[in-house]
RNA sequence: GGGCUUGUAGUAUAACCUGGUUAGAACGAGAGCUUGCGAAGCUUUUGAUCUGGGUUCGAAUCCCAGCGGGCCCGCCA
């Protein structure tokens, strides 16, 4: 059941005024649902705030809610007998039949997953996960870049300085001198233009080094979803969909949506719609960013008519999206209505902006390998076994990494430094981790639990903050964010943090009572379980 | 120059969309707590809304102006 919800429909059926929404919020420091309603109200039916509270307060009849009046307040705190009710039940969210392609990760041919496409990956594949719980019918895309100039520049390095398969770095460092060789000799650029033709055209004469640099891409692609636990339902490679993308550019052309320049160039007029113009295409004839990325629009909408199509980025392609959505909107799309992009801010390092280009990168694998160092220190006295060591390191790795992306706001910049993350001190995910595994080592040691219990206050606080998970699911899933999920995490592990130091459980002498606290933990484990499962974080047996 | 975005303790953040009851956690720094279900924990001290106007009974939140950071603005992605 959601609690807001229900409030607001409680509250609405007994006292007959109209609320919204966003009328009832929980508030934390009073532990019970508030409402300012009659503040914001009272002027309209011309009576005095407190007055309409009174009203309020005299006419209110939940079966779940019992009202406290505070001068023009509304508080509300769960009665007793909901709580014994909701320990009988599972959580259930609100489902919606939706149709839903999700972009995210998107890396390119030729170069190492870095810490900027993980945060992509890593937002990608959680929306994916609270989408699914909500009844979305999710198509998880993976869209792989192989014909823009920078694959081109690899290949020439390659072709230029030959290709030592043997060296695991090969493909970024022949990448950056690659680049430092064109830059010295700008001569050399019209030979990588020449090199985009023919990947666009099936690869020519580079088909077979291309091919040996795609597939070496995709394994080490897919060994860092592996240790991240990211799957895709399709993967795409632009030379996929070039040809769409020039199909569209035609059609621009025909109906004088798009215009060609003296430099021969296809630009896009954006102007008087308020956007700057946006190049569709070289003069050469080969195709751009956007180019691919209207054609990669139409061919997902051919595949999937999708209710919502959500590309996740880096928010310095904010303008480019706006202009891509708006071109087929003029291009008289309907799906256009449906496409979205989320921007999210940029990792830095603390020494400034990355750049592959430079080869000033902080990998994956990098950041997962010191993670992990960190871990096996940590757990280096225990007794486990080796194999339980490395299964263990991982998985902690893993979710300081997620948690630490996720916990912020989208649209935040992160300055990625290693070695705050790699402090699992405070709000991380292995806190969340560390407490499930609490639980079940108590819920391992109890005996069966019975079904006579009674519950004491302190209990029915913690299951409070149990019970407002669906609300917030529900929050994150209509605004399309995550960070909520992680700030209630962190309280809900608080506040069980708290009842655990003052309350045992196996120990407690009234069976009753004890097995009331047992219900109660198994809540929290359960609680814990559904968040860890948006985050797709692993759940440890110990740690 | 134009557009988008951001500004909360020493650091890094939540609350801003949807104005409301004492701005909430974390790291750091100081002091305590294990003969108690796992101390990656608990208790406790410390400290913050960029500036100036406006709207409002009430502003971190909305509006205007200014200042600072980031990103984007013709053939990178």
């Amino acid at each position: 059941m959601n609690l807001l919800l229900k409030l607001k429909e409680d509250f609405e059926k007994s006292t007959s005024y109209v609320t919204t929404k966003h009328d009832f919020y929980f508030n934390h420091d009073l532990n019970c649902f508030s409402t300012s309603y009659c503040l914001k109200k009272a002027g309209t039916l011309s009576m005095k705030a407190e007055e309409l509270a009174s009203d309020c307060a005299s006419k209110f009849s939940s079966n779940v809610f019992e009202l406290k009046q505070e001068k023009a307040f509304l508080n509300f705190s769960l009665k007793h007998e909901y709580f014994i009710e909701f320990l009988k039940q599972q959580f259930s969210l609100s489902q919606f039949a939706r149709r839903v392609v999700v972009e995210y990760s998107s890396p390119n041919v030729g170069k190492p997953l870095h810490i900027g496409h993980i945060r992509s990956t890593i937002i990608g594949d959680s929306l994916k996960h609270l989408f699914r719980l909500h009844g979305n019918n999710v198509v998880s895309s993976n869209y792989l870049c192989e014909a823009g100039t920078q694959v081109a520049t690899l290949l020439w390095s390659l072709q230029k300085f030959g290709f030592n398969e043997s060296n695991p770095n090969e493909l970024i460092e022949k990448y950056v001198l690659g680049n430092k060789e064109i830059e010295e000799n700008p001569d050399y650029k019209p030979q990588v233009l020449e090199i985009v033709k023919e990947i666009e055209q099936g690869g020519g004469s580079y088909k077979e080094l291309l091919d040996k640099v795609r597939a070496r891409s995709i394994e080490s692609f897919n060994e860092g979803y592996k240790k991240l636990n990211v799957s895709f339902d399709e993967t795409l490679f632009d030379t996929d969909f070039i040809q769409k993308g020039k199909e569209l550019v035609s059609e621009g052309l025909v109906n004088g949506l798009f215009s060609k320049d003296e430099g021969g160039e296809v630009f896009a007029n954006l102007e008087d719609k308020g956007l700057p113009n946006l190049i569709v295409l070289r003069n050469n004839g080969t195709s751009l960013y956007s180019t691919r990325d209207l054609g990669l629009a139409e061919l997902r909408f051919e595949k999937h008519s999708y209710d919502s199509c959500i590309i996740v980025t880096a928010s310095e392609q904010n303008m480019h999206f706006k202009q891509v959505f708006k071109i087929l909107e003029l291009l008289g799309k309907d799906y256009s209505k449906n496409l979205q992009h989320i921007g999210y801010g940029l990792i830095k390092l603390p020494e400034g902006k990355m750049s592959s280009r430079k080869g000033i990168i902080l990998t994956f694998q990098d950041v997962f390998d010191e993670l992990r160092k960190e871990v096996l220190k940590k757990i280096e006295a225990k007794t486990y076994s080796f194999q339980e060591k490395e299964d263990i390191s991982k998985a902690v790795a893993i979710s300081a990494l997620k948690f630490a992306i996720l916990k912020s706001s989208f649209d935040k910049e992160i300055i990625f430094d290693v070695n705050k993350v790699t402090s699992f001190e405070g709000d991380t995910g292995p806190k969340l981790q560390y407490n499930l595994v609490r639980i079940n080592s108590i819920l391992d040691k109890a005996s069966e639990v019975k079904d006579d219990f009674v519950l004491s206050s302190a209990e029915e606080e913690l299951l409070t903050h149990c019970s407002l998970l669906e609300s917030i699911l529900l929050d994150c899933y209509e605004n399309e964010r995550i960070h909520p999920l992680c700030d209630y995490s962190l309280k809900l592990v608080d506040v069980f943090s708290k009842y655990y130091a003052s309350n045992q459980v196996l120990n407690e002498p009234d069976v009753k009572l004890r097995t009331g606290r047992l219900k109660t933990i198994q809540k929290v484990k359960g609680s814990l379980e559904l968040v860890l499962k948006v985050l797709n974080i692993p759940v440890l047996g110990k740690m």
